[in-house]
DNA sequence: CATAAACCTTCTAGTAACTGTAAGGTCAAG
DNA sequence: CTTGACCTTACAGTTACTAGAAGGTTTATG
């Protein structure tokens, strides 16, 4: 299968698949005109990589992760445990996202948007309250 | 004040200062042996752009920021348009973050986590359902 | 059959916002 | 006078791609 057929496939640009390729995630054979040649392996194996990707593993997750779905001896401690990880790492972001807009929206609430320079958010960046 | 200072009263690195100033953010003088001299106007620009990189403003934003924070004439619906765009932007990832976190936290649940290699995060990372 | 469109290839550079490291100049203290 | 703390620049690396250029191959059309 062409780059473009396996691109389809598992909903990653072409762009993305060859930059798996270069990383070494997933590395197809070639054909004799230089062409990608993408088993069905290979895009079960890109399939997995992009929905790992849209749960926000990263792409070093994602080859632990990959490498887990290959070996058929995998104890599911080793998967938990990247998962778990990442969840933590989940959690801490939503929280420093919710601390900044908590303190954004307070701000901008108080801003009366108009032509007038005096501005709460303005002030608050300058640290003067 | 030289730039050790002024990376302690900015709670910045002098590693980011020296970027700040490459990208035309703050740019202080010299003095004549080539060291960087901050003024009190060049701390009090960092520490804007210190606050306002921990509410999640990038660097661009902060640019415009701070260029509204020196003018005097501002209106301050410019600056509560950026903040308003930036603040869509937080809801917009918490969300995100949230479907992966509620995704990823079912799956976690599920796993037993033991030796075994049977894994309802790997079946949901492979589409085995 | 020629050619043009559609597809494929590699390579380099750019993105965001720094961080790390190396090589080297300056200055104050002992 | 030399040691150590501090300063400088410059270049590479980080993440996960994306954009674009230059060029080879295949397929469809006139």
């Amino acid at each position: 299968m062409k780059i473009r057929d396996a691109a389809e496939k598992t909903d990653l640009t072409e762009k993305t698949i060859r930059y798996y390729e270069d990383i070494g995630l997933v590395v197809p054979c070639r054909r004799s005109n230089g062409y990608r040649d993408f088993s069905e392996q290979d895009v079960h194996k890109l399939n997995f990589l992009s929905r790992a990707r849209k749960l926000g593993f990263s792409v070093d997750d994602c080859r632990q992760l990959l490498s887990l779905y290959s070996d058929r001896k995998r104890a599911s401690k080793d998967v938990k445990r990247i998962a778990e990880a990442h969840l933590h790492e989940i959690e801490v972001k939503i929280n420093e996202l919710s601390k900044m807009q908590e303190t954004l929206q307070f701000l901008v609430t108080n801003c009366k948007g108009n032509d007038r320079p005096d501005c709460p958010i303005i002030n608050d960046l300058a640290g003067k309250l």
